[in-house]
DNA sequence: CATTTCCTCCGTCTCAAGGCTGAGTCATAA
DNA sequence: TTATGACTCAGCCTTGAGACGGAGGAAATG
């Protein structure tokens, strides 16, 4: 059976130099390449059609789930594996969505990273325990964020409320009345069920929703 | 000469048989121990007495910033080389206060790290340029972070903003007046230099004051 | 001892915030 | 056509927020 071939994406160099260097010493497994961000992680398993591609989730120049996402267009049968340090819902749920295979944390040890690739390989899934119970959380949970039933201007107020903006400034920043905005803020503040706009400011930032603007 | 007598301590197992791994063919540094947690590396340092030691600063029991504390107090001559992901002001500025002697990124190729331990043994310091530039603006900028003028009090009183709460839950979280917590928020929101407590739960969200909290 | 800083509390006053009710327009779907 | 939802705006009303000024006690500091 021929070696697995397999792409390393990883900014950290030490990360990937120490993956590559304890991966050469599986045999069946064969480091084709590597990447140190995320754009480069595309173009090469574009190039060289890796079997499994170890990728990180936070990188300088392009992150791992838009690499995932392109590389999912242009290689869809590459498995690839998610590692990296973050295990929090945020980091997790989008690179699923974006086409990821496995999703490994860092604190794995190198052994159960071999593992991992050669079950990819097979086309099994690995995911880590820490990581499944936040999947978990969330199937048990179907009730959607509150913050989906949000309308799209709803949205743009409680971004500007997110801002620190009074009702004053964001009804001149969106070009309507400052009634139409406290029917917004009415609206937002029982949809997310808070009681005032500081506590619906704070939901804004602990959910990540100010990320775009920061 | 003597090698130079190395601890790494890290809770990424790939980061930390990375590391080792590649060290172990650099002739004049020897591996003398390795740990997954600040405590662990506390203890190690203790027995071992090294000669340098690579710091994680984020690990999941004991961070590398109370780990360095503690090591600084046991072995003052140590050397510490924080090597982390991050290199924003808050996480730089309490490693070296706390008595970190180099600072390095993960992006660094190993040789520069085998390099800035040379240094590090010699006396030498190395601080990333990324993070040397944060240093220069802070230095630039002898203004002190706004909300370091926040007294104890003004400080609670501000996380209880950060989390939405009213003066009244304020008073009676604090178990003091209405009045009092009025006093404090107006005091905190002319030295925060901002408008109203919206704009001040953004702050404290903004510049990590919610960590503790979160 | 004198000064400063911090924490505490009071009264007054103004205004933004937000609840409640109602209503007109427009686009899309049934 | 009718219904529905999103966006817009209005009036009325209550209350919390915050500014301003004043003040006393405790503890650190010079």
């Amino acid at each position: 059976m021929d070696p697995i071939k397999v792409l390393v994406v990883d900014d950290h160099d030490v990360v990937r130099k120490g993956i590559i260097t304890y991966l050469m010493t599986e045999e069946d497994i064969e480091i084709i390449g590597e990447a140190s961000s995320g754009f480069d992680g595309a173009d090469l398993a574009r190039d060289l059609n890796p079997d499994v591609i170890l990728m990180d989730l936070i990188m300088e120049n392009g992150t791992g789930i838009d690499a995932t996402e392109q590389i999912m267009k242009t290689n869809p049968d590459t498995k690839i594996i998610i590692l990296t340090s973050y295990y929090d819902d945020e980091k997790v749920f989008p690179a699923l969505e974006a086409g990821a295979f496995s999703y490994m944390l860092k604190t794995s040890s190198a052994d159960e990273i071999a593992s991992a690739i050669k079950k990819a390989a097979k086309g099994e899934n690995v995911i880590e325990p820490k990581v499944a119970g936040a999947m978990m959380n969330r199937i048990r949970t179907p009730e959607r964020m509150p913050h989906e039933l949000l309308t799209e201007r709803e949205l743009e107020v409680l971004i500007c409320i997110g801002n620190g903006l009074t009702n004053n400034e964001i009804s001149e920043k969106l070009y309507i009345g400052i009634k139409t905005v406290k029917t917004h803020v009415s609206n937002i503040l029982s949809k997310l069920d808070v009681q005032d706009r500081t506590q619906a400011a704070v939901y804004a930032h602990r959910n990540g929703l100010m990320k775009e603007t920061k």
